[in-house]
DNA sequence: GTCTATAATTGGATAGAC
DNA sequence: GTCTATCCAATTATAGAC
């Protein structure tokens, strides 16, 4: 997989490099190294996994990694932010898009969901091992999840507005939804059949949870 | 708080003492020490947290822990147990008491998340933490927890048959609100209002995820 | 049941050759 | 960029006095 994150690299005007990469893929060693550490950590939990462990997953030796990264935890960060970069740059936009709230957030969920089978267990990892990040590591994470979590929170109130949604609290409802869906990263099986996964997951959500005002509980 | 299951210790007919204890509460320094680490490992993580640390806030030193836990791994699992312990013999008759299937897991889901909110910290780290417990230890633990979630399937299931609910997966619906509920202890705050948070996740619910089959999406 | 002292091991990280 | 060899710090757990 790519998208793991390339450490800052000073880059002409201070962008970020077009997405088509001229080389040979830089870093491919990084994404490897990330891919196997993430497999052990979220079998194993990051703590129990050696430096050793995961050397030998790619093939060299744990003095080796340090080639690629500047300590273990580089590696954690590398995956806790893969997994909120990405959703962040790629799925915020459909959420700005054409189409009405409803729509908009159905785009959302299903690239979400999607993105949340195809990297199961860096997500798992991304969500379970925060605690182990550095504070400023943990901060740029929590930030990056703060902000979706606010802009899906938007969406959903747009949606009530437009008579499209029917909750109490768009706050609490966005987290609800959010909460049901990156629940799934803890129980997904490899043969988990994908495209309906997406599509009861989007009627839970929004044929569920985002309808729920409909009569009053005693 | 009480709850800290206490080891197995041989009694009588082989079973569980009557809940009202005759002396000083036995091993109530067993409870400190896990409310302490639970504490700590839900701030900062298992790992990171050493026995010193927890001995220090509890005011003895790092060897004497070792009078009330064979190991450190024990406190963890002390309180992983007492999170699925009390949920399987406290909330679970909920479900064989009378009333309907509706009513039923209604009764379920708000002891369930007060049982949450009340121990919190407990909670996240039975959630998060179980990488950390020995494979038998692991094994009880995720024994309780399907246990839980197939009775909470089947009510749904009832609810269904009983025109109730509207699903199409019983099964798929369950793990959908437990893991919305159990997302809770998460972000839960000291100040939440208890009560409107009950009653707002089983409106989210019951009268959301399970009466999601009300339309067609494309 | 708590203490001081320490054993025993682990595991992240570095040095320096190639 | 990878290797071998090693350092060094941290930490769980134990021994044995009180």
């Amino acid at each position: 997989m790519t998208g793991v994150p390339e450490p800052a690299v000073p880059d002409g005007d201070g962008r970020r490099p077009p997405s088509v990469r001229p080389r040979t893929v830089p870093g491919r060693r990084r994404a490897e190294i990330a891919e196997a550490a993430a497999r052990f950590f979220a079998e194993h939990g990051y703590h129990t996994v050696g430096m050793r462990e995961i050397a030998e997953a790619v093939g060299m030796r744990g003095a080796s990694l340090y080639n690629h990264f500047s300590s273990k935890e580089e590696i954690l960060y590398a995956i806790a932010l893969a997994m909120t970069e990405v959703p962040v740059e790629q799925h915020i936009p459909l959420l700005d898009a054409e189409g009405s709230p409803a729509d908009r957030l159905a785009a959302l969920l299903r690239a979400h969901i999607r993105h949340l089978a195809d990297h199961r267990v860096e997500h798992l990892v991304g969500l379970r091992e925060l605690a182990a990040l550095t504070p400023e590591h943990r901060a740029v994470i929590t930030d990056h999840r703060r902000y979706y979590q606010r802009r899906v929170r938007d969406v959903v109130a747009a949606g009530v507005r437009a008579g499209q949604f029917a909750v109490d609290s768009p706050g609490r409802a966005a987290v609800a939804v959010l909460d049901m869906v990156n629940g799934i990263s803890w129980w997904l099986r490899p043969d988990t059949d994908v495209d309906e996964l997406v599509e009861t997951y989007l009627g839970l959500a929004l044929d569920g949870v985002l309808q729920h005002a409909r009569e009053d509980r005693a």
